[in-house]
DNA sequence: CATTTAATTAGGAATTATTCCTAATAAGGA
DNA sequence: TCCTTATTAGGAATAATTCCTAATTAAATG
């Protein structure tokens, strides 16, 4: 995701509407790497914009995933949301939630010999690993 | 997954019952590539066997998963299973909620390399891809 | 085969992330 | 400054999953 200025306009021209609410929000997703849930996020930008209801965060991420400004995963019955848009692997730790990202050349030439393989046209694609980031890791050896 | 039998008694052979509705999750798991939830294999059961509950196919599946004779994806807030365990590309159709497996041999290779930049200590992976199957991507294009 | 007991089940209630609904608000063009 | 209409707040509705408990039953034992 580029920056906020660059967003903020590109939005704008296309009639969408800037308000407080969507500045916090995108302005929250640039800075963090925490690849925070809608509740998280919500909860985060209350304490400087006490004025955000969830269903307005809910509302705003489903604009930024359909303007392909920030991608969705799921983990565990919930969906978490970063702004890193580009293709890469997701490193989700089962204890403590945290998800690092990794990038990975090969994933576009995976996803073109399986959509030539299936003969799906493919529109996105996720890479998800699961297991224990290097502060649990040692509890469960 | 293997055949009946094997699971059957590997499963006993660990202290678990054989019970009916067991053997009726499974031997449905293993012979459908539906990939399906746990509602539609409840409903599905529940035409041979009548006295299935909603509560046992989940419990079940939380056993079979456990045991890693099953893997789970989530697709749209629902969880999806499939007895075919090995690592391998989810294809989900975003029309007909269709999911088609596709092998491919790098995945292994992406994880070791994924595992060590990271020293995450890698559990299990999910590589999923969402479009449009052979079916459905003629109303989309 | 009958008895025992602990695992399993059915059924519904509780939980929880997300979506939906609507009146009130406010962004941005005129 | 005014007007139009997109957006918001807030809570109710929805839906997948988990939790709870009394009743059932698999299977070990004698």
């Amino acid at each position: 995701m580029q920056q906020l200025e660059e967003l903020v306009t590109s939005l704008r021209k296309e009639g969408f509407r800037i308000t407080p609410q969507r500045i916090a929000i995108v302005e929250y997703l640039l800075k963090t790497e925490e690849h925070p849930s809608a509740d998280h996020i919500h909860k985060t930008i209350q304490k400087k914009y006490p004025m955000v209801s969830l269903s307005t965060v809910y509302k705003t991420l489903d604009l930024l995933k359909e303007k392909k400004l920030v991608s969705e995963i799921e983990v565990e019955g919930e969906a978490r949301f970063d702004a890193h848009t580009d293709e890469h692997i997701n490193l989700v730790c089962m204890n403590c939630g945290k998800i690092e990202d990794v990038d990975e050349n090969s994933l576009k030439e995976i996803q073109n010999r399986a959509a030539k393989k299936s003969k799906y046209l493919i529109v996105k694609s996720s890479f998800e690993m699961f297991g224990y980031c290097t502060n649990c890791k040692s509890k469960f050896n």
